[in-house]
DNA sequence: TTTGTTTTAATAGTAATACTATCATATATT
DNA sequence: AATATATGATAGTATTACTATTAAAACAAA
């Protein structure tokens, strides 16, 4: 992707205080995606990235509220910049069809890194997003931080694709259900692939997860 | 369904234990089936569940080595009852279109109590299923833990599935990845009807996810 | 340059968690 | 009556997920 120096807007709800506003608040950032990515959300505290990037856990506490407020937000800027990918790979695209294909593709394919965002590793980012999202919004908060916004970004994803889907078929009646079907079933489909794969088809370089996913939405809409 | 007093094996490598085997072991599954689904799993403690069964921590970790290990041996359970109710579902219903959509209707529609299994309530066990199991194989021994058969039963359900969709059409090149989405979405999807609505199409009594999984499914193996 | 303000670091402390270990007691079996 | 087994009570440990306080450093304004 070409070089453009974009500027990912993260609602201020999201953090405390502005992790972008200072070399601390972008170490957090960094330091956190590669350590949940090693250790698992559980394992991952506050203090291990503390020492990990030279500082305290208590100056930690001064951006996110806590692991899970950090959690939400790494989540939030995947969305975004999904969408941000979104809407490059859909602007000036006549046909829905080959849209709804460009989006497919996005959701399903592995993630390469983008420079234009120097101090976040989008291919750690998304193996956090596929391993660590469910536990965001599997808690007894969900209502409460739906509420907050907390989920806007991701809804908004799956509600520009749902708006193709209707473009091509507007009488197909699950376009939500489909997308976020989609977008939650490539998530799975990758991770039993690596660890549960009796609950797969994956092959090697096969790309079947982006096979099976395009032509499963084209019969279902048609 | 009929009276059958149907006993369900747990495979013993899923419990120290066995909580089958004595009243405190069936009062520990019982009570943290409704614990669990009322505090959720993280704020589900051992301790919590001993004062609540007038019984002690230790003698709980007698039964099951962690609150995981229980997450675990709840799930198998639930798959172990799924996989009974799908074959008494499938047996003798010769054309295997009608066994899958048997088969989809089972995964997709609201659970019922079942009153062969008095102290398991199903109903709950099922929206813990939807709503923790992705805690249970998000962690980082999962490799370990699917190596010692704790996902057995349910691979063994999408397998069953898998098979009558390649009875249908032998040259699907994706009966694994169709079913664990279906089964996978469908959990989704229920619990997005109750917190996030905007990823859905869900409206009451219209019986939208068994509509949709259903369609979704014939179209894509045909 | 001094003063003020913000940012970060260091330390301590708390209640709870997820256990382990030990020992006593109750119950069942032989 | 002796023995084995199951359960209960208590205590203890390391760690977690914080909060609170204070001090030091960095920087900016007067």
């Amino acid at each position: 992707m070409e070089n453009l120096h974009i500027h990912i807007a993260i609602n201020p709800s999201l953090y405390t205080k502005n992790p972008e506003s200072s070399d601390l608040g972008k170490k957090i950032v960094c330091k956190s995606i590669e350590m949940i990515d090693e250790l698992g959300f559980e394992a991952f505290t506050f203090k291990k990235l503390g020492i990990a990037i030279g500082s305290n856990e208590s100056s930690i506490y001064r951006y996110f509220e806590s692991k899970h407020a950090l959690l939400i937000y790494l989540i939030n800027w995947y969305w975004s910049w999904i969408e941000y990918k979104l809407v490059f790979a859909t602007t000036n695209v006549v046909s829905p069809n080959e849209r709804l294909d460009n989006a497919i593709k996005l959701f399903t394919e592995q993630v390469e890194a983008d420079n234009s965002f120097t101090f976040i590793n989008e291919v750690l980012l998304n193996k956090i997003i596929i391993s660590e999202s469910a536990k965001a919004y599997h808690t007894k908060d969900v209502d409460k931080e739906n509420e907050k916004g907390f989920y806007k970004t991701y809804k908004r994803v799956v509600q520009r694709v749902s708006n193709i889907v209707l473009e091509i078929n507007p009488r197909f009646e699950f376009p939500h259900m489909l997308i976020s079907t989609v977008i939650e079933g490539a998530h799975h489909q990758r991770y039993f692939s690596k660890h549960l794969p009796a609950l797969t088809d994956v092959e090697e370089g096969k790309n079947n997860i982006l096979r099976f996913y395009t032509d499963l939405v084209q019969k279902t809409i048609a």
